[in-house]
DNA sequence: CTTGATATTTAAGACAATTTAACTATTTGG
DNA sequence: CCAAATAGTTAAATTGTCTTAAATATCAAG
């Protein structure tokens, strides 16, 4: 049974996902009519990102797809320009996906256009408030950073 | 020109939200499978859901479809049993939609099952850092459903 | 070298979401 | 009361994504 302070922050944080969260999406739907992305290639955009590099299977696992399916809108994505597939060096079965500079720089700019509503939220605290609200998500992010990387640091 | 910490705390939020944003993806894929929801769907939902009530056009207008798509859309969420449309009392063209009990009860749960993950999140910092993170997400929350709200507050 | 398994691709078809166009009902303004 | 505008629905056609099935290429093991 976690103590209260555990389930204030719980909820809190669930709190702030509910409110981000129709930001979030509203943000996600347009960026994609924009560039002319289904959902998933959003999603896949975001996971190379993460990984740096991965292989088609891993898309079609991560989305819950054929990597039949994987495979045809992966072929999308690299003629757009925006992810690059190359043989790999090791098993030249496996196909390496990596995001293009063009595509890092783009879901880079889609970042700083849609939010720049933060940069508003932040400025509308006091200093001592900003340094405040700085160090617990800072907090944050380090402990969720690690729950992204289970073992093997 | 944002000063430092206003810029250091943009940062910050633009950082959290990355790395929230990839687990909210994968985590409304997995609902809108699991639920036979598309991504729209999801999203109307969501909508509703903020706005307590709304008619078919503004559903139209916030996902960007026609209002015949919209039509469409909602008819699968009335079927299902997760919203209402009524027609409204002052104009009798257009439909109000609002969730019902079911369809609250489905997104309320379909939040705690998926953000179960907050709660070791929250458990892992000790008492005197899980205080001031809530209250950073405190400051954090008020201010953004500020932002909700720009007029008529 | 051969067999079986794995990673990916391709083509065909199924299915779902959206648009277009036509239509009904209702309101608004002259 | 009438004409124009507005809100919503319906049906048909379009579009795009996904699955299935078949094929290719490579690896791993005997």
């Amino acid at each position: 049974m976690p103590d209260d302070t555990t389930q204030e922050l719980t909820q809190m944080l669930q709190d702030w996902i509910e409110v981000f969260m129709r930001r979030a999406m509203h943000n996600v739907l347009l960026f994609a009519k924009e560039h002319n992305f289904s959902m998933s290639q959003i999603s896949a955009l975001l996971n190379i990102r993460q990984r740096r590099v991965c292989n088609v299977s891993n898309i079609g696992d991560e989305l819950s797809i054929t990597s039949a399916a994987a495979s045809q809108m992966l072929e999308q994505l690299v003629q757009q320009g925006v992810i690059e597939r190359t043989e790999s060096p090791h098993d030249r079965r496996v196909k390496q996906i990596a995001l293009t500079e063009k595509g890092h720089q783009m879901i880079h700019d889609g970042f700083r256009a849609r939010y720049a509503w933060l940069g508003e939220l932040a400025a509308s605290f006091t200093p001592s408030e900003q340094e405040q609200v700085s160090a617990a998500l800072r907090l944050l992010l380090e402990r969720t950073r690690r729950l992204d990387v289970p073992d093997r640091g």
